[in-house]
Order: structure tokens, then sequence, then C-alpha cells
DNA sequence: CTGGCTCCCTGAATGC
DNA sequence: TGCATTCAGGGAGCCA
């Protein structure tokens, strides 16, 4: 499921071959996928913008266009693919975005969505939607000592803590469990407890396996999101009764927060003080 | 402030 | 074999 690796990793892909290109009208095949606005306006508004930029913020997609703001919210299945030549719709494309350079021909920007969870927003006040999110884990601005603090300010299970957006941005199920793994901390420790060597390791755990993500172009799950490797490399996700790669004990799943969660009960004890 | 629950969806897995 | 049911999962919204 798209979390910040693979995120990055789509905006890395498209971005060579929409930059430049100018968006010359959309095909809105879902409407529930359109946030904002109405479907109206949304072809109106999209319709001769030029695409400046693509970059990525917390699991967002921002493409940058003359006087709009594209986001694109992957969730759980979402994909973005870019077609060349006029190409028959595919199964689940939620939205279509013909592009065309001044000399060539036309191309697509297909956003294919199975789950249609996603969403996209065509706005001109991107920090209306992405302002209250936290910090970039591979930002200057995550540090240890940041980490440290924050998570001492409040008193929460630090998994969910980890996954809520507005505290740090990016981190998804996959990465949250991995984190904790490597810095042997319990899923449901509790924030306002942990040592700083502990907020130390886990600042240490979730740069790199977010930068391990990266370098191996993201997790693909099931049928959900192709092309990545990463998901021959989980320490625990996905990996219920198998043994733990440290200790050999084998890893439990377990719910918190609502959401599926593996750990190792050994290497992971909850810390109590 | 926190946590729990529901909703949005489809396709794979499971049940009979 | 085939039909019906269950379930995962990111994030918003609601409630206690």
């Amino acid at each position: 499921m798209p979390e910040l690796p693979e995120v990055e990793t789509v905006a890395r892909r498209i971005e060579k071959d929409v930059v430049g290109k100018t968006i010359v009208s959309a095909d809105v095949r879902w409407a529930r996928t359109l946030a904002t606005p109405s479907v109206k306006k949304f072809k109106e508004q999209i319709k001769g913008q030029k695409i400046k930029a693509v970059s990525r913020r917390a699991k967002y997609i921002h493409i940058l266009l003359e006087n709009y703001n594209l986001l694109i919210h992957l969730r759980m299945s979402g994909d973005l693919l870019l077609r060349t030549g006029k190409i028959k719709p595919e199964k689940h494309d939620r939205l279509i975005l013909d592009l065309k350079m001044p000399n060539s021909g036309i191309s697509q920007l297909a956003f294919n969505d199975t789950r249609k969870f996603g969403k996209v927003w065509l706005t001109n006040q991107p920090e209306k939607f992405l302002g209250k999110l936290g910090p970039e884990p591979l930002e200057k601005d995550f540090t240890p000592q940041w980490l440290y603090e924050n998570l001492r300010k409040r008193k929460r299970q630090i998994k969910p803590l980890l996954l809520d957006q507005t505290f740090l941005a990016g981190v998804g199920n996959i990465y949250a469990d991995e984190s904790l793994h490597i810095a042997k901390i319990h899923p449901q420790a509790l924030s306002n407890v942990v040592t700083l060597k502990q907020a130390e390791a886990l600042h240490e755990a979730i740069v790199s396996v977010l930068k391990e993500g990266i370098r191996r172009n993201g997790a693909s799950i099931d049928w959900v999101y192709r092309g990545g490797e990463y998901q021959n490399y989980f320490r625990v996700y996905d990996r219920e009764d198998e043994a733990c790669m440290v200790c050999g004990t084998k890893i439990k799943k377990i719910i918190v927060g609502q959401r599926g969660t593996h750990f190792c009960p050994k290497c992971q004890k909850v810390e109590r003080k």
C-alpha cells in the first residue's frame, strides 16, 4: 500500500515525462475521486494548464500547475500510469488527463485505483490540505531530539502515533512495524515513557527503513502496487508465525489502533517504568 | 487530550 | 463447482 517510499517512487517515475506538458482535457470516470472541486469546475480549471513540477509531501503527490496545484493521494490501491498515444481506458481508471507537448502527440496520465479510496484535489491553496501534516522524516527538521521531545509530549501507543500524519508525515503500516522492530520497541509502548536512547534508535530506524524502501522502489503487496522489491526484505510485516531474523522467535500479529500489527514478542517487550 | 468505531471499496480468501 | 460471506486497509469523521 502506498506509503512514503511508494509515493516517492511514483512521483519520480512520472516526473520526467509530464513536466513541461500541457493538460488538454480531463476524463473523470469516477466522480467521487475528486475531493474538490466539482467535476464541471475541475474540467474547466485544469484545461490548458501546463505542468511545472512534480513532488511529494507526506503521501501526497503534488503536481504544480501554472495556476493551480493538483494533489493526489493514492490511499490503498492507487497508482499513476503514463501511456503514450490515444489508448482506451483500463479497468479501474478513475481519472485520465490528456497531455500534450507543442510538437508531439498525445499522452495520458491515468489515475488507476481499484478500491476507489484515492482522492484528487485541484486547488490554489495547497497548504489548506497539506498544512496540518507533521514533518517529513527524511528532511533536516526530523531529528532524534525532535522525536524524543514530541513523543514525550504525548501519551499514546507509539505505533498509532507514528501513523498519525499530523505527528509525522508519510509513515504507514508497513514502515511503522518495520521501524519499531529495528528499534526494539513494542508497538503498544506508551510514547510518554520512551527513553532518549529508544527515541534515537527509532529515529535511525525510521530513516533507514524509508530510505531502503525508496532504494528498492517501494513494496508490492498482493496485487496492490507493482514494481517494488522491498517486500522481499520485510523483517516483521506480513510474517506472522515466521521466525524473527534477530532471535528466531515467532512473529506475532495483533490489532493495534484497528491496524494489523506485526512484532517480535521477545525483541520488542513492553516498557514498564 | 485519547481511543474506539464506522465508512468508503474491491478482490482474494474462506465457508458451505 | 459455485455461490455467499468475510476481511484488509489509510484516513476522515463522529462519539465517548
